[in-house]
DNA sequence: AGTGAGACCCGAACGC
DNA sequence: TGCGTTCGGGTCTCAC
């Protein structure tokens, strides 16, 4: 695992949200359309939701249709109309590589594409189901909105914001409310807009909801043109994938100066999740 | 309704 | 070197 200079260590810390997911989405959709499922593997019956045999059975008989992406979750569309849906939860990450070009530890779970290998890593809580498109469906239909959709506006924000009342951050990272932010995204974009997370919803005027609308925006923009802030590389050579970790001005940075008023960043506790904020220049 | 706690899970870090 | 212990965190569910 890296380490920084302080000898912090990272990786373990961030979890896969939207900008994340999106950026395997990208990969994936590339590499995998159209492609047949040569193979398939499970070495943690738990990633699954079905007999493993049956599980490899049916997949093994199918190819890739698209690569689609819904909050923290992808939807591996297959041809027989059937999804697989991937959530990595914790510490999950995604590796493509073949039989030799493969990551020095055990994988959960493998999806061969002819000699291309796809290989989940990190499934501790993280599942890949295989699901009929209504089960997907009932899945993920109590989803919040994209926050990257054209369509969402500025006004449905601070509709959706204001149905809540206590604080803040916890509504931010409330899949409900909003698909895709977590625990990171959520204390960078309030820091972003100059606004604390901990913040009561009914406090915040309508010209910072306007400014939280803009910094969701802005920061997700931003962490996906830098790849998200995966620490581990998608595939040998991939020099995007993770890009955006020094991007992070707030998050896991407690006690170092805030990059832009100085003041030390707090590190604090809200329920039982950890909290990054700078009192210099959020209100 | 919001908050907190517990369960789920296991790789990595750490202490001895 | 190697064992045992601790920790973390997204999501769901339940209690207050």
């Amino acid at each position: 695992m890296k380490q920084n200079g302080e000898n912090r260590l990272e990786g373990y810390t961030k979890m896969p949200e939207l900008p994340e997911m999106e950026t395997y989405r990208r990969l994936l959709q590339e590499r995998l359309t159209g492609q047949a499922i040569t193979d398939v593997s499970v070495q943690r019956e738990k990633t699954i939701n079905i007999p493993a045999a049956a599980f490899e059975e049916h997949v093994k008989g199918t190819a890739f249709s698209t690569v689609e992406r819904r909050g923290k979750h992808i939807l591996f569309r297959l041809q027989s109309g059937r999804v697989l849906l991937l959530h990595l939860m914790l510490g999950g990450f995604l590796y493509w590589g073949t039989a030799e070009d493969k990551l020095d530890r055990t994988a959960q779970m493998t999806i061969s594409v002819g000699r291309h290998v796809l290989y989940f890593h990190g499934l501790r809580l993280g599942y890949l189901h295989l699901l009929t498109q209504e089960e997907a469906e009932n899945r993920l239909a109590k989803l919040g909105p994209e926050p990257l959709d054209p369509l969402f506006t500025a006004e449905q924000f601070t509709r959706l914001i204001q149905k809540k009342r206590g604080v803040l951050k916890a509504a931010l990272v409330d899949q409900h409310v909003l698909a895709g932010i977590g625990n990171c995204y959520a204390d960078e974009l309030c820091h972003h807009a100059g606004i604390l997370p901990l913040r009561r919803i009914p406090s915040l005027q309508p010209e910072e909801e306007k400014r939280l609308f803009h910094s969701l925006q802005a920061v997700l923009h931003d962490a996906l043109e830098h790849g998200g802030y995966m620490e581990t590389p998608f595939f040998r050579g991939d020099g995007l994938t993770g890009g955006y970790n020094e991007h992070c001005r707030v998050y896991d940075r407690g006690g170092e100066p805030c990059p832009r008023c100085a003041h030390p960043i707090t590190q604090d506790v809200w329920s039982s999740r950890k909290v990054f904020y700078c009192t210099g220049c959020q209100q």
